[in-house]
RNA sequence: GCCGAAGUGGUGAAAUUGGUAGACACGCAGGACUCAAAAUCCUGUUCCCCUUAAAGGAGUGUCGGUUCGAGUCCGACCUUCGGCACCA
């Protein structure tokens, strides 16, 4: 019979189903991994070729080490919450939780048809009210939690508010707090004399998840806020998106900053990402310095990068939302700085990127540079961001590229402070190899001094003075947390008509989404989960306060953020995952995904994690150690693969026409698993073809084992070529070298062919090597050469032999001035003397070399002779 | 503009430490089997010159360098892809 990969995988699929095949238990006595892949969102469309790219990458290589006796924790679940199944039942009607459970269905069907070892006992679901309700609890331990820069670490907020009612502020860096508004200290007895209202004002600029009025990007069409990555998309679709001021949950990332960055450091991720990582968090070392103003007494604080050129500050720039450009702006130009204000409200940051023409006006206020006492005016301008640093720098035209365009247009001051091989009139200069020049006062002088002892002599100077101090920046914000949808999980929070908010207890846990009728957007700006009035009033059973629940619910990326955790412990209902099963299977040991998530997902996870970990509750400072992305898949055209090119590939066509163990073998032997690489149907017929071979070597058309295959001892290429199949094998796998692996199976093949007999033992081991990439045809052919079970339960990985590796004779080259003359055979390790000898009798070397003068010689054994000649 | 990755036959690619460039596939060409086709099997297949073979020449984005020898190392540049984009 032909190779009837249908019944033969369906079978399979049915036994390690029924058998728990892949079932993984704690064994603290065996090496463990555990190897993750990121899990999808199931999405109507069902799976496409993308993604068992990656899936069966982990697969290979889960099912290798299982071979080799590695305790492998290898799970699958869902990220299923999410805008489209919302949007769905904004024109159905029907609940999100039953397209979801349909379209998670789909995509198990279409995982298990893949024949892929997963442990489908741990599957996990976002949506599920058993799992979000450990979201939610992770939500109140980083709502409970504050960062201790004394510490480095994430501490209770229960620990602050002890320490306000012994010392109020005075142990704190108050600095570090409070976002653009620093934190106004206080003492104990201020403390202790405040109201709950009040306190909890204090330490909301304390808390890592805290509500902040920040302008985000609201659309009136979806009735939500989107992301600054989600934009674009929806632009597109034709929905209008505004910048508007709002009430918003924010998770305080940026005090992870350095955190993030150091240690992504000791992480085996690709290069890439972890530049790009570095690059989000965007570290710079610079100066925090105050500025007198003019006429008034307070002070302006700027961050920046040059102290060294603060002698060619002529003048100053504030954000438009400065909360203090209405404090500098004077009278008669009040309304032309409120226009501009208005105008820059209205466009996000990204709008005013793309215009890089350079707009503002002046507030008719002036401030005093603090280094050489001038009066320099304050203007707005949006090319300083409010998000950033201050959101007020000091202006210095002469040696900032936007300084000396904004300098050029509006006319103001341009001076020299760094020398120049040019005007600074006529062109900026940012070198920062120049002496300082111009620069000094009664008190001190940096002429002279290049950019390191510059810096250092100004900052020392400002810091006698307590005007300013050394500081580092990020460019990395808080993450926007809320999103006002109805299909995500509820924030555990309370707002009391008092004023002041409360969490929902622990043993209220899960705070389950109301059922609504409808799900259409609230038609204000809160979710639809406004409109479920017996859901939101609450009533305080103790005092009888009355209260509204969060409205709000968690982005995607919550449920996301820690699901590979609950994969370790996916029942338990006592804690999110037990620290002693962390203790055996954290961290993950290879994580693999695509590289679209290399910043947020990956942040995010990192984030929350370390929170976990301050707190005592994971036991890894890290979650991911080593993470692949696969690459992106193109349609046959060489364009990515998409519904109106119409080059979408479905994984249940290519299976139902060629198998899943074809699909698999092509999808690994396209190309390196991290390349982008396009799909060629060509490409899987040709696995297809091998996989048959495979089948005919093993089995007579009349389905009896192949006569050839007997009691025999192999031909000596044969058994090189086995052995060194299994060498390849053995090395690519954990690798994930996938794509060599597999020729070098077809090599193996294409000489069992050429042989007339074949050693049973060799050919049954063989199988084994096959298995981890084709597991079905692998286990039917097997079980018809008499094998019982599984071969995934009963084998073990096969060794091989180096010494059988290599052949008793090698082809050596012979070169004239390193080129190619002739190519000779001799056995294995032949001395040099006879290799050159060979060489030189070869006519075609005599040719090149007679009548003339060997220089030099080069003999590499059993590589090649390379004679120089004159 | 800045940061990162990559450029190898007609196509996907291989060559892991500087040592036979193009393994393994796809495609194509020729042949075997067949009444015929499909499937399968065999042979060939980097390009140029040549009737063929031998021999020769060129060749891993471009130009240059180091070396007996460079896809691999160094320098400059070009192109493509990904990311960031007024971050003071």
């Amino acid at each position: 019979m032909s190779y009837d990969f249908t019944s033969i995988e369906k079978k399979w699929q049915e036994y390690w189903d029924l058998h728990g095949t892949y079932r993984t238990s704690d064994e603290p006595s065996k090496k463990k991994l555990f190897v993750l892949d990121m899990f999808p969102y199931p999405s109507g469309a069902g799976l496409h070729v993308g993604h068992p790219e990656g899936y069966t990458a982990t697969d290979i290589f889960t099912r290798f080490q299982r071979l080799n006796g590695v305790n492998v924790l290898h799970p699958m679940g869902w990220d299923a919450f999410g805008l489209p199944a919302e949007r769905y039942a904004m024109q159905t009607n029907i609940h999100p939780s039953v397209t979801t459970d349909q379209n998670i269905s789909t995509f198990r069907r279409q995982i298990k048809m893949l024949g892929l070892s997963y442990d489908w006992e741990r599957e996990v679901n976002t949506t599920d009210p058993g799992y979000y309700r450990w979201t939610q609890w992770i939500f109140l331990q980083i709502y409970g939690s504050w960062y201790d820069h004394r510490a480095k670490r994430a501490r209770p907020v229960t620990d602050l508010i002890a320490e306000f009612a012994q010392s109020g502020t005075s142990k704190l860096d108050l600095g570090l707090y409070g976002g653009n508004a620093e934190q106004r200290p206080f003492t104990a007895a201020e403390w202790n004399g405040m109201t709950e209202p009040q306190r909890q004002a204090v330490l909301r600029e304390f808390r890592l998840a805290y509500v902040a009025e920040i302008p985000v990007n609201w659309c009136e069409g979806l009735g939500t806020v989107l992301a600054n990555e989600e934009v674009d998309e929806w632009v597109e679709k034709g929905y209008t998106v505004e910048r508007k001021p709002m009430r918003q949950w924010m998770m305080r990332i940026t005090a992870y900053s350095e955190r993030l960055l150091e240690d992504a450091a000791t992480l085996d991720w690709p290069a890439s990402t972890v530049e790009m990582q570095k690059n989000w968090i965007g570290r710079s070392e610079g100066a925090e310095l105050d500025f007198a103003l003019a006429d008034r007494p307070e002070r302006l604080r700027v961050f920046t990068t040059r102290p060294d050129t603060i002698f060619g500050a002529t003048y100053m720039v504030l954000a438009p939302e400065h909360p203090m450009v209405d404090l500098l702006t004077v009278p008669e130009r009040k309304e032309e700085v409120e226009r501009y204000r208005k105008a820059a409200s209205l466009k996000s940051e990204l709008d005013r990127g793309i215009d890089k023409e350079k707009t503002g006006v002046f507030t008719g206020g002036y401030a005093v540079n603090p280094a050489n006492g001038k009066r320099i005016p304050v203007w707005i301008a949006d090319y300083v961001l409010m998000g950033y640093g201050f959101g007020a720098i000091m202006a210095v035209p002469a040696h900032d590229e936007r300084d000396w365009d904004f300098a050029k247009k509006f006319g103001l001051e341009i001076v020299e402070v760094v020398r120049s091989p040019h005007d600074v009139r006529e062109k900026v200069h940012t070198e920062t190899d120049g002496p300082c020049v111009n620069s000094s006062n009664a008190e001190v002088s940096i002429d002279g001094m290049t950019y390191d002892d510059a810096f250092r002599t100004i900052v020392g100077w400002f810091e006698s003075k307590q005007l300013g101090r050394k500081r580092v920046n990020f460019k990395l914000r808080d993450w926007l947390f809320s999103r006002q949808r109805y299909w995500g999980e509820p924030i555990p929070i309370i707002h009391w008509e008092d004023g002041t908010m409360s969490t929902v207890p622990e043993s209220e846990l899960p705070l389950v989404l109301p059922n609504l009728a409808k799900f259409q957007p609230s038609g204000t700006t809160e979710s639809p989960l406004a409109l479920a009035a017996e859901w939101v009033q609450v009533t305080d059973p103790a005092t009888g306060r009355k209260g509204r629940r969060e409205t709000n619910t968690m982005p995607q990326w919550a449920g996301s953020s820690w699901y590979y955790l609950r994969y370790i412990d996916p029942r338990n209902t006592e804690t999110f995952c037990s620290l002693e099963k962390q203790r055996y299977w954290l961290p993950v040991d290879l994580y693999v995904g695509g590289a679209e998530h290399a910043v947020l997902h990956l942040m995010y996870a990192r984030f929350w994690h370390k929170v976990l970990f301050d707190l005592g509750h994971v036991t890894t400072a890290e979650p991911f150690m080593k993470l692949r992305h696969q690459g992106t898949i193109l349609g046959e055209n060489n364009k990515k693969m998409s519904k109106s090119l119409g080059n979408v590939v479905n994984p249940d066509d290519v299976v139902k026409e060629y198998g899943a163990d074809a699909l698999r073998l092509f999808e690994m032997f396209m190309g390196p698993l991290e390349e982008m690489k396009p799909w060629s149907t060509k490409g899987v017929e040709g696995v297809f073809r091998f996989l048959n071979r495979v089948w005919r070597l093993y089995l007579t058309e009349e389905d009896a084992v192949n006569p050839v295959i007997g009691d025999a001892v192999p031909s000596p290429e044969l058994l090189r070529v086995y052995h060194q199949t299994v060498k390849k094998v053995t090395e690519d796998v954990p690798a994930l070298r996938f794509n060599t692996a597999i020729a070098q199976m077809m090599i193996f093949i294409n000489e069992a062919y050429r042989q007339e007999r074949l050693p049973r033992s060799m050919m049954e081991d063989f199988l084994i090597v096959l298995a981890p990439f084709a597991p079905h045809i692998a286990e039917e052919l097997r079980s018809r050469l008499g094998g019982a079970g599984s071969l995934f339960t009963s084998c073990a990985w096969v060794p091989y032999d180096a010494s059988l590796t290599v052949a008793d004779t090698v082809e050596v080259v012979a070169q004239v001035n390193g080129k190619i003359r002739a190519k000779f055979t001799a056995p294995l390790d032949t001395p040099e003397a006879e290799l050159k000898a060979l060489a030189m009798a070869e006519p075609n070397m005599r040719a090149h070399v007679d009548g003339k003068t060997v220089v030099k010689e080069i003999i590499v054994k059993n590589k090649l002779v390379n004679l120089v000649v004159k």
